[in-house]
DNA sequence: GAGTATATGTTCCGTGTTTAGACAAAATCT
DNA sequence: AGATTTTGTCTAAACACGGAACATATACTC
């Protein structure tokens, strides 16, 4: 039951329900091609006719194209399938992190063609641009015959402006108020979209093919590693906020007199499942602080910690199980707070997902409201599907499919 | 961007635009009246033919009517002015709380017609029940002026289950899974609509023909009394989550070795700020708990205690100064969470809010994580504004405003 | 007071879109 | 070869917005 706003609203012209209609039927070719008129006409109730125009004007278009005759199924004249067109298209994801720059290359649908190449990431903004450029092109060059690129989606550890194009502030890679995306795209001559890498991640499992789970009602995508990302869908939206600042679970607090956060607060979950707080736990000081680094920690990841730990090292053991309850006990503010369908959870601490579920779960259970709460879905997205990447992508081939704004 | 659900779409129809115009045509009217069909013409950018029909459609269904003709801005015709047709229809609205149970008739468009009644609250939901349909027959009878009555909307303290009519959880009144809806509507032959209290504010807010902030973005209601309802609203749509339990902030932690909440867990934000917990401060020990009832802590309110911390009692001041910052530090964490355009807040605590004000916004500020999110918006409902009856109300007569489900 | 200007509300026709059904094309089965 | 079935196209009807003309009603001006 949505209230209309009466100071912005749609009013439906002679062509909505055309405008409607001819995305239904671009989100059923996406989500069942290959896909035949008819099957079209039956999916949506409608009659062939009119599936058959929406068709035409999609093909008029060049969103879809209709690939060779299909066998038919029994006796019949053969449907034509149809597809989504991504001939000789491309899209380019780049997620930049603290320590590594990422790079992979898809066609519309979000597959992946190719391999994921990174670099080290330098953290002035000049130089990045200019490494990031020569490596697009690079690339794109590699690939001639994916054909031409039709943006680059960009997945920024930080607090971002899509709109304006601009990080405001990413504490990992001391940014603040960054124009990243018209440098960019200047320099390599293609759009560029950028975007929160925890709503990125958000944005992937929306917009992947096979999910239809976030597109009604509430799912969250939980990515933890040097700090926790976190992005809300709710009925297959991002939830965005006032400043795009939305999701920022990582900063709820489990103890407001625990652990300093990097954010300047004290206690806040983060503090406590973040890659560094595990380790640090492990190490027994505080690896976050300026404190000198020996050989052992500067190397050392998450990974390692949980190999110890899956080898039988009590200690290593203890400082993922804690981690592991911590984790529980944060996302029971989240299920207390959003009463989700599912969540997603991505990052190096999912490699022990094995390890450590039942003590997620019962993290989770001692403090959610409810018994459905307490069993809330959670699902793994482990870090082979890239996440961040297919989110950076999406930024780009998803508008194309978007719902219309309407009344 | 929102995605279309590949399995669960709204084709558009040949009468989707006009449904589309003709809600948009209503609210206009409800948030405009009077206004006449070159009014709505303009404000909707349609010509005044197809405003016409919308009208003429909504008379018919009686709607809106044409009142007295306006007076002539400047010359030409006089335009005939519309307006939501309320005549001799009435909405009920009840309040279910803990210690008493209120009751109020309003118009359609929520205006309030005579008194706000109450009586005891009887836990026995049968006793209840048959109190509550008397009382409710009896302000009918009263305002008999008034018409028939459209429907009754209640507001509960606990889960709710609003589509099958039941109250999942209610702990202050140990209710578990009661239906309240259907022996109330048969005992009155009225249909009746329940709902959490704190989404029934929120709603309240939503549907207030002044306020249009909520109508786009978040916006979030806090209501702090025996404990914390909050009610969240996205996009013009309350936010509901898998089992109607979004919201539930109350029971995020402030620090999880915190003091034991209702609930069960620990150091929930609710056992820092509820009226009990802060009475529980100033009395130096657990109110909540199933101690001794003295003839002093028996009846001594939040408002009381407020009064005394106004006339100077130090220990008084102390009690709600401390409430004040847990509200201001777990207000952060919808800030963090959410990114709202405004918070509104509701309960007794507000009568101190002049108080209070600075010492809830710095505790805020301790944990926001940006400047923007210290800074915001946070509106004060006093407690004559009725939020929760209003919101009871809205139950009913809303859902003939709500936008249709397109695409 | 008659004429003019202006605003409101209705009506008519054109265009675009869904709805319904007929029809040709193509494939399989008998 | 003919019947059956499925696909895709086409045409007419129903319905909605878009645009403009027209009647109605009021105020202003000479």
């Amino acid at each position: 039951m949505r209230k209309i706003n009466p100071h912005d609203f749609k009013v439906a012209r002679r062509g909505t329900s055309r405008t409607i209609n001819r995305q239904i039927a671009l989100n059923l070719i996406r989500a069942h091609q290959p896909v035949s008129r008819a099957d079209l006409a039956r999916l949506m109730n409608v009659r062939r006719g009119v599936a058959s125009l929406l068709v035409s004007e999609l093909l008029d278009e060049a969103l879809i194209f209709e690939g060779a005759m299909g066998e038919a199924v029994g006796r019949g004249r053969r449907p034509t399938f149809l597809y989504i067109d991504s001939r000789q298209r491309c899209v380019v994801g780049v997620d930049i992190r603290a320590s590594r720059t990422y790079i992979m290359v898809t066609d519309l649908m979000g597959r992946q063609l190719g391999v994921v190449s990174s670099f080290q990431t330098n953290r002035d903004v000049g130089v990045l641009t200019q490494e990031l450029s020569r490596r697009i092109k690079q690339v794109l060059a590699d690939y001639k015959e994916v054909g031409a690129c039709e943006g680059v989606g960009v997945a920024v550890p930080g607090m971002v402006d899509p709109a304006a194009g601009r990080v405001v502030h990413a504490p990992t890679l001391s940014w603040r108020d960054v124009n990243l995306r018209d440098p960019l795209a200047a320099a390599i001559g293609i759009p560029v979209h950028i975007e929160n890498s925890g709503k990125a991640c958000a944005l992937a499992q929306l917009w992947a093919t096979r999910s239809d789970v976030m597109a009604s009602g509430i799912s969250v995508f939980v990515s933890v590693s040097d700090g926790v990302g976190i992005g809300v869908v709710v009925n297959g939206e991002l939830l965005r906020g006032r400043h795009n600042t939305a999701g920022e679970f990582g900063h709820v607090p489990l103890s407001i007199d625990g652990p300093r956060c990097s954010c300047g607060a004290t206690g806040c979950w983060e503090s406590y499942i973040s890659n560094i707080a595990t380790l640090s736990r492990y190490f027994g000081r505080d690896l976050a602080g300026s404190g000198p680094v020996d050989a052992e920690t500067a190397t050392f990841s998450v990974e390692d910690l949980i190999a110890r730990a899956r080898a039988g090292d009590p200690k290593a053991l203890a400082a993922v199980n804690s981690t592991a309850r911590y984790l529980g006990l944060g996302l029971s503010s989240i299920i207390n707070a959003l009463d989700p369908v599912r969540i997603y959870i991505g990052g190096e601490i999912t490699t022990a997902w094995s390890l450590i579920e039942p003590i997620v779960r019962s993290g989770l259970r001692e403090r959610t409201l409810t018994d459905f709460g307490g069993n809330t879905e959670i699902h793994v997205v482990p870090a082979e599907e890239h996440p961040r990447l297919r989110g950076a992508v999406a930024l780009v081939a998803a508008p194309a499919f978007a719902a219309p704004m309407v009344a």
